[in-house]
DNA sequence: ACGGTGACCACTT
DNA sequence: TAAGTGGCCACCG
């Protein structure tokens, strides 16, 4: 019962962000087995809106809030993420990389 | 039915 | 080191 919707897969990984941490579109991507889909996970994030979906909680590769003009407030994306305890400067994360959270490393191996 | 667009990333020159 | 190009594939007009 392989979820083959690769928006549900996207969905699942980021719901399993945890609090605090920060991770980005082409590491999602890539845990999912696309990892030059990255684009279709920003994309699937589009969509996630209405779901129970930490949008905020990722970012591109730059540690960039690159989707901040998609959230209903200008503000919203930074102010969720400072919130959780992150300096954002010059809509950019700082210390990136320290909560930078790659799924492929804290998650178990992709299973079908 | 079709072309253009997009919350991106990695490789190549 | 920096800039450029390709690739991915779903949605919109």
């Amino acid at each position: 019962m392989e979820e083959n919707n690769f928006f549900e897969k996207v969905y699942s990984v980021v719901r399993k962000i945890p609090e605090g941490k920060l991770t980005s579109y082409g590491a999602i991507a890539k845990y999912i087995g696309a990892p030059k889909s990255a684009r279709m996970v920003g994309y699937a994030m589009n969509s996630s809106h209405n779901l129970g979906i930490p949008a905020h909680r990722v970012l591109n590769r730059n540690g960039v809030l690159t989707g901040k003009f998609h959230f209903p407030g200008l503000n919203m994306m930074k102010n969720l993420l400072e919130a959780e305890g992150h300096k954002i400067q010059e809509d950019q994360v700082m210390n990136f990389k320290k909560v930078f959270w790659d799924p492929s490393l804290e998650l178990p191996p992709f299973a079908t």
